[in-house]
DNA sequence: GCCAACGTTGGC
DNA sequence: GCCAACGTTGGC
């Protein structure tokens, strides 16, 4: 069992819109860094844990908790010529581009701030708080988990 | 909207 | 394979 954090805007897709998906699921489409992309097809598995991250917007910080519930596949928008995620080198022979598929679990009552977060001794580590980092596939240890999971239930 | 920090592209 | 130019990310 892993830990995650999947970067999303709100704006476009957040934890309230996973939460009204029908089954409360979907594909994590669109990642097109290759650093991610490797997190997303060698390393994520059914079962681990998500925190849901909200970037480029009022509230930037850790909105809630999904579940990994499909394992990585060919990210259909890389041969949609319509998508803005199209990928014209990439084809279903050798596809470029992975996805995973998640279910929401909870949203907070309160995001948990990025100040928040980087105000967290025990969190110097984690992407979202190291100057620059801008994956937006990260792996989150146990501990860190653990002191952002209950900071973020009150 | 600004701008620093990255990642990617493409000419050589 | 170098590296400058360019595009994107993302907090503020």
């Amino acid at each position: 069992m892993a830990y995650w954090l999947f970067k999303t805007e709100p704006d476009a897709f957040g934890i309230q819109d996973l939460k009204e998906r029908p089954g409360q699921t979907e594909p994590w489409d669109g990642v097109r860094n290759y650093q991610a992309r490797n997190f997303l097809r060698d390393e994520v598995k059914l079962g681990d844990n998500v925190f849901i991250y909200h970037s480029s917007c009022k509230q930037v910080g850790i909105a809630g908790v999904a579940e990994v519930s499909r394992e990585a596949y060919p990210d259909p928008s890389q041969f949609n010529p319509e998508s803005r995620y199209y990928d014209p080198k990439a084809t279903p022979d050798a596809p470029r581009w992975f996805c995973v598929d998640v279910t929401f679990k909870e949203a907070f009552a309160k995001t948990l701030l990025l100040k928040d977060i980087k105000a967290t001794p025990q969190v110097t580590e984690l992407g979202v708080v190291k100057k620059g980092h801008r994956l937006s596939i990260m792996p989150v240890t146990k501990t860190e988990w653990d002191i952002l999971y209950a900071a973020a239930s009150g």
